[in-house]
Formats: C-alpha cells, structure tokens, sequence
DNA sequence: GTAACTACTTACCCAGAGGTAACTACTATA
DNA sequence: TATAGTAGTTACCTCTGGGTAAGTAGTTAC
C-alpha cells in the first residue's frame, strides 16, 4: 500500500465515524434547529414540522449520548425540557455551514440544468 | 413567523437538498474514494473493502444521476470503466474536509472521555 | 368537568437500505 | 483446459429506519 492509499485509507475511517452520528433523516436538521439557541421539545416539533414526536424523541435521545446535544430539566410548574448544544454539538458549526453552503449551490445547479 | 425562525426554515430546507444527495452508508465514501483521482470499479471496491459489488454499482448509478460523477466507458480490450468526479462532485471538496475534521475532532472527544 | 397544552412513550406496520451468493460475459495467462 | 481478472447483474433475504395512531401523566384555563 502506497502513501496515496494510506491517505485514502485514513480519509475513510474519519468519514465513517462522522457519519455514524449524523446519519439519517432527522438529525442534521435537529442540531440545525438548535443552532438557533437553546429550545423545548414542542419549538423543535414547530421548527421541522413533518418530524413525528416518536423521531424526535429517538434522535434527541441518541444525540444526547453521543454528546452533541444537552438536555435540562427544569423544575418549574408544570416540567419543562429544554435541548441544547454542547460545546461538542458547536464544533459542528463549520460542517453545518458547508452542507447548507453545497444544498443551496446544488439547488441552482439542479434549476440550472432544468430550465 | 419572526425573520429567525425564516432564517431557520431556509436552513433546513437548504440541509434536506444536501441530505438527500449525500443519505446512505456509502456514498460519501465513494466520493471521497475518487476525489483521489480517476479510478476503476475494482480500484474503488478495493479501497473500501467492505462495500459489496451490488452497492457500489447501485450507488455509483444514484450519483451518476445527481451529476456528482462521471462515468467513462474505454475501447480498450478489454473494456475499461472509469468513475470521476464531474465539476458539482468536486464542489464538495469544502464539505467533504469538514466531516472528516469533524469525524478527527469526535475520535479524539470519545477517546478523551473514555480514558 | 372538560378541553387543551406540556412532553413524551408504546404498539404496530411497512418500504427500502443493505447483505450474501451466485451468475454473466469477455480476455489474458499458465 | 482451467484459473484469474475485467465489470458488473440478479435473486433472495433480513433488518431497521421511519411512519401512524393512540395512550400516559401532569397542569392550566374555561
């Protein structure tokens, strides 16, 4: 193996271990919406509006224990939940912005090609 | 709608564009794969050694179709077949840099908590 | 008392993502 | 003649990501 395929080779296993954790639909667009500030469980409900409270719960749930997101009880009356980004969750913030930067330039590049 | 939850939608809709492109176990693989240069069916299935033959023609098929690569067919004897990114493909280099940046920086988060 | 809002959980279902194995068809080499 | 390398295709199977619908438990407002 040759130093260009060790360079592959470590490119691949640093791509697998990002994508596990933001694999799926839901994800990016939940660390999205939180990006935002601090929300509750219904304010992320309204922001995506097509996601179901059962995704919602199972991806905040695995975002939290893969540290990207933190979740806050407060005693208040009645209980509310709050959700937000961890400093591990903010280090995404370069990732988030080149995937929003390449969606919208795929966008026109798509419309271009159509008209 | 106040202009930071506008803000938030064009961000989730500009994601979803992105997402939809780049869903699945192995297509960012694969781009990474030739973003190394030209390669052959067999160059790419050797460098990522674990991806089958159905699901690298299949997701090579889903990406020629998105305009992300280049399929080029050589009259040789015997035929050759050589995958490249087209221009949109190598639009992505910026993205692509960032998960696996992010992918280093999170190795290096677990390592350090599981220490 | 009843409706509505908070934040979920649980049960059930299905399409499709992805895996495995075998097969095709052609050429080159021993 | 047979083995190996080129580049895939096809059939079949399994598992899980994600959807729908309904239920729970507490509080507040009418």
């Amino acid at each position: 193996m040759n130093q260009k395929d060790q360079v592959c080779q470590y490119k691949l296993m640093a791509s697998r271990d990002a994508l596990e954790v933001i694999q799926g639909k839901w994800r990016i667009p939940i660390i999205i919406a939180l990006t935002h500030g601090t929300k509750r469980f219904g304010e992320i409900q309204r922001d995506i509006s097509d996601i179901s409270p059962k995704m919602l719960s199972q991806e905040l749930k695995a975002l939290e224990m893969n540290k990207i997101v933190k979740r806050t009880l407060h005693d208040t009356m009645p209980v509310t939940t709050e959700y937000s980004l961890t400093p591990l969750g903010e280090s995404m913030t370069n990732l988030l912005n080149e995937i929003l930067n390449w969606g919208i330039h795929f966008r026109e590049e798509v419309l271009k090609r159509d008209n």
